[in-house]
DNA sequence: ACCTGAACACCGTTCAAGT
DNA sequence: ACCTGAACACCGTTCAAGT
């Protein structure tokens, strides 16, 4: 069989047989879907013309189509591991170093259409709402200390934190139509809320 | 016509017949179901069995589900116009009390559920996208506007103007995640953006 | 173990026919 | 003018049968 079947995900990485798929080729295709095409493009049907493959071959590997959407969210999660390890090696910086390079994490972040994608898509879904909400808690934590560490009081530190990590999601959504914030404006904002009292 | 058609939205106004429905009438009964249930729950067929009539009647008022879609949206921001006259009544303020209220506004907002739920449905309707971008860059222009008369210069009012409108963007989707700012702070945060240089 | 093929339920859509 | 009733396409779901 020589047949170079069209779909996504051509890793040829030693497949346990030629032309069978696993669980994680349905997830991996699925959640390109959803960057690339939003949530209402993941379907089954779509998944299976792109591979090739009748319906009982997905419904082989997955019970329905919310078990697909919640390997779609650990694979998702588990990258975004990347941006959660991003935390971890931002909290060894200098505080300064540190916020700057968190608010230009916010900011200019990887894979926006991704960001909002899932963000959407948790209305939707409690466990991936659950996810996104302990990612926002810990970004808000970790900014939330480093202005307790500039030497700013618990409340004074809880409205900077609050205002730069809300700011932040809400870029997210309206920068589509809003205007991006440039590298010096964000450097201004940083400036302004790291100013003293008085 | 005692029959209490058991449907949404009994006001009894006068119909044209005891039984009939307006296209409006469906519009309304979906935007409740937007409001109240999420995007996914606006279905003909359900709106069809809350009515007691058959898809056939639907089709006579709309072309498809979309012109339902359109009805909904020029629905919901005909009353959003209350929002938009609230940002014209705003504007008549002297500017510091003008930049309270709009922050009171943006946080402490009417209809959350419903904010969100239109967000999210914009990014699949691009004729609500669009609507929405206008409320947000004209509420951008008014803090901006603000900032200006407060004496900032340009750069540094659109600074401060795009960070609380960012914030409270962001405050639609993450409040359900995030502490919810007190009244104490929304001040705070408002003397932390006015204050001058120096 | 992994997939085909054929069936079914549900929902959007169409349309001729009713009042 | 407004609605019924019956049809069809599409998509998720099931399951017996194939290799």
């Amino acid at each position: 069989m020589t047949q170079a079947t069209t779909g996504p995900g051509g890793t040829d990485e030693a497949s346990p047989r030629p032309g069978r798929l696993s669980a994680d080729d349905w997830a991996r295709a699925g959640l390109h879907l959803l960057m690339t095409e939003g949530r209402q493009a993941v379907k089954i049907s779509r998944l299976c013309s792109d591979f090739g493959v009748t319906k009982g071959s997905f419904y082989w590997h997955f019970a329905d189509f919310d078990a697909l959407m919640s390997a779609i969210a650990r694979l998702y999660f588990s990258r975004e591991l990347d941006a959660a390890r991003g935390l971890v090696a931002v909290e060894a910086m200098p505080v300064e170093e540190r916020l700057e390079t968190m608010a230009a994490m916010l900011v200019d972040s990887r894979a926006f259409e991704g960001e909002a994608a899932v963000r959407e898509w948790a209305r939707a879904d409690e466990s991936v709402a659950a996810a996104v909400r302990d990612l926002d808690q810990r970004i808000l934590r970790v900014v939330h200390e480093a202005f307790v560490e500039l030497g700013f009081s618990e409340p004074e530190a809880r409205v900077r934190a609050g205002l730069l990590v809300y700011a932040g999601i809400g870029f997210v959504y309206g920068r589509s139509a809003l205007p991006v914030p440039t590298v010096d404006e964000i450097h201004e904002i940083l400036a302004l809320l790291m100013r003293r009292d008085g």
